[in-house]
Order: C-alpha cells, then sequence, then structure tokens
DNA sequence: GACTCGATGTCGAGT
DNA sequence: ACTCGACGTCGAGTC
C-alpha cells in the first residue's frame, strides 16, 4: 500500500462526470491498483476512486495520474506538490467475521420455535414458494399454518413482502388459513401500523437473550 | 489525518458484530475523529469503521483503542505492533462537484423539450400523483399527454415506474389517452423489450449532444 | 428529526 | 458474466 499526501486536483469521467478543486488530499494504492482519494473528514467513503481491476500511469514530468479500467473509465490526477510519499507491504488480509446477520436470527428462531408459543412447530426453513422462499414456515398450537418474515431491522418493504407470502400461501388449500408473524430486532413504527392493518403479526426479537436460549425472549404485540 | 500502520485485530459491536483477526493494516483517522481500517486490497470501503459523530480514547499501557459513538455502538482496535504513526493537516475539502446525474438530464431535457419532436411543449417537470412525482409531464404535437420517465441507466424498475404512472394518468379522463416515454442515457435490453411490451416508447438520450444544444440529440426506437 | 429515494452505490450469492 | 437482493448501506432532499 502506498500512501501519498499530495496538493491535487482529480477529474473523473465515467459513469458521470465529477471533478475535485486543487487541494490537500490523501491518495491511496492498493497492491490491487485500486486508488481511493481521501479528505479529512466526510465518511468512510472517499471523495473519488478507482475500483480494480485497473491500471495507474504516472507522467513524472507533468505530475499527471491517470487510473483507467477496461469500462474506459478514467480517474486523472493532476499533481501539484506531493508532500509525503511512502509504502507498505501489508499482505493478504484474513477478512472479516460477520455475525448478528438475519441468517443467524433466522437459524436461532428455527431452533427454538417453542418460544413462539408452546406446542409450536416448524415445517421448514426457507420454505419455497413462487415468488421466493418464506424464512420460517410453523403451525401453532391450533396446526393452524404461520408465515414467518425474518428481518434484522423491520421496515415497510418487509411488511410488503410477507403480505405478498400470506396471500400467495392462502390461496393453497392444504395450508390455508395462514397466519403472518414479521419478526425483527427492531420495527419500525410505519412497519407496525401497515403490518396490523394488513392483519399480519408483529414480533420484537432480543437477539442476545435468544442467543442465550431463554424462554422469554419474545414479546408479542 | 492520522494515517498508522500497525499489525492489530479489530472489534466491532452496534448494528452487527464483526471480528478481525491479528493482521498488518491501516488506520486512518479523521480530523472529524471518525476512523476507518484498510486493508491493502478489497474496495473503497474499509474492512471496518467507526462513522462520525464518535470518539476515540486510546489506552497507551494495553494499546487498545476504543471508537464510540452515541448510539453505543463500539469499535475495539487492540494493537500488537505500530509499524509508523504519522499526521497531517489537510484542511477542509472544497468538496465535490458532480454532472451528468438524473437531475441534470432531467433539467436538459425540460429546457429542451422541442427535442422530442416539432410542436412538443412542456406541462411541467416532477408533474404530482399519488404515487409520486412523474420526472415530465408533456404534450406533442397533437395535443397529446405524455409522461417521461428519466433515468442515466434504464432498467427494468424504471419500467415498472413508468408503467405504473401511465396506468395511473390514464385513469384520469382530463388527461386520457396519455404516451410513455422511458428516457436513459443507456437503455437495457431487457428493459427495452419490458418497455416496448407495455407499449411504452424508449429514448436514448446522448448527454454531451444534449448539454451542446443540438436538435438531433435523440433518437428514438 | 423522521422519512424517501438515488447511488460511479458495494457486496455476495445464485444461475 | 449477469441478475437479484441486502446493506452497520450513505447522503441529499423533503416534510
Amino acid at each position: 500500500m502506498r500512501l501519498v499526501i499530495a496538493t491535487c486536483s482529480v477529474d473523473y469521467s465515467g459513469r458521470l462526470t465529477a471533478h475535485l478543486p486543487m487541494a490537500p488530499r490523501l491518495l491511496m494504492v492498493k497492491a490491487d491498483g485500486s486508488v481511493l482519494i481521501h479528505a479529512d473528514g466526510g465518511s468512510y467513503k472517499p471523495l473519488n476512486w478507482m475500483s480494480p481491476p485497473c491500471k495507474l500511469t504516472e507522467d513524472v514530468d507533468t505530475g499527471v495520474w491517470s487510473v483507467t479500467n477496461k469500462a474506459g473509465e478514467e480517474l486523472r490526477i493532476t499533481i501539484d506538490q506531493v508532500h509525503s510519499d511512502t509504502a507498505y507491504e501489508l499482505g493478504i488480509d484474513p477478512g472479516l467475521i460477520k455475525d448478528g446477520v438475519e441468517a443467524h436470527l433466522q437459524e436461532l428462531l428455527a431452533e427454538h420455535v417453542h418460544t413462539f408459543g408452546d406446542g409450536w412447530t416448524l415445517v421448514r426453513r426457507e420454505y419455497p414458494t413462487a415468488i421466493g422462499p418464506v424464512d420460517l414456515l410453523c403451525r401453532d398450537a391450533d396446526g393452524r399454518h404461520v408465515a414467518v418474515e425474518i428481518k434484522r431491522r423491520g421496515e415497510i418493504d418487509g411488511v410488503e413482502q410477507l403480505t405478498r407470502y400470506v396471500e400467495l400461501l392462502n390461496r393453497d388449500p392444504l395450508l390455508a388459513p395462514v397466519r403472518g408473524i414479521f419478526a425483527a430486532q427492531l420495527i419500525k413504527p410505519q412497519a407496525k401500523v401497515l403490518a396490523t392493518d394488513r392483519g399480519l403479526e408483529c414480533l420484537t426479537v432480543d437477539y442476545d437473550a435468544l442467543r442465550g436460549m431463554e424462554s422469554d425472549v419474545l414479546r408479542l404485540f
């Protein structure tokens, strides 16, 4: 990884046209050839960049860097002054290990389906339908089928999704009548209103408690 | 901006839980307090990060950095070895100037609506409907209303959107019958097929030429 | 402040 | 290679 602190201006032409006026910035050149231009603020997103695979050519005389890719996009960096130019060998990163995502929530709820209520059983995870798989298909104590849609954060689009599933499943005489449960770590007020309006039930899931396999992890609204 | 090359491991807990094993990486601390952890590859997105506003506290004895924000999220960086630690004053960046985005396309087409055809007039930009604003509402030479949906890149979801608008507008006896035009710099084949199937027209817009105010900027399919 | 929508989105999985 | 969907989406504009 090469780190250059330089006063530069930048022009990007590709999917759009963009320009950065002359100012001091950090230029990061990664081992895969990608280039990132960062300012001292903003967010994790660079001011501008070129994603790999791409090629950097440097004109030492004019101080112009040209980064191009196969699609014909170009990032042109005009350097007025170099304040620092260093390079480091970092090696390949072992990579990020994620946890607490929707898949894990689904796994936990599938394992502890009885926590939805006494006498509940799991029919199957990822129950297939014509418009996509339902996260969980269960049966309640009365033997009624229940479609469960699981999200980390419950928003309107998730309710729409569940609505479509329940509607579809209810057309199947072997399944109907089908209840719908919208389960999420956090359910936004709007989503809750819409779900209730659609005759669906909402469930707030306590992820940490569920991991601890407590029986009172779920609060039904 | 402070740049630290260090062998470190990272733990994030917040909206999800994530872990990075011990490895050499770049730690970028920006003036607004945000912290980015970059590897020597991947993309412009850091391996992990904390967005501003946040606070960095550094325990010199244990070599542990803790970055926290108001929402209770924490980024914990355990440093095994520091290879380099430098800081630079970059100042506030003048910021990116974008061009060629959808808003600009809409502006240009609204200005040069006569280029759709002789005798065309603009009713209004962002014509409001119950399901959202139509980009342009025009009238053709025959006085028929035309709904125009503008995208940089024309894909299927844009066609769906236009379909809904045209359907809705056609319910209004004061407007019906309404034509629909799908205008984009690049229209994907699938989108073109779907649009044609729906009775909509497709239009490829030459952005550079339109900026040059040529009269033959549009090619109607 | 909350909500909506676009993005050079990015990223990953499936086909 | 392409499509589809989720994202710690981010960020800008609006209400």
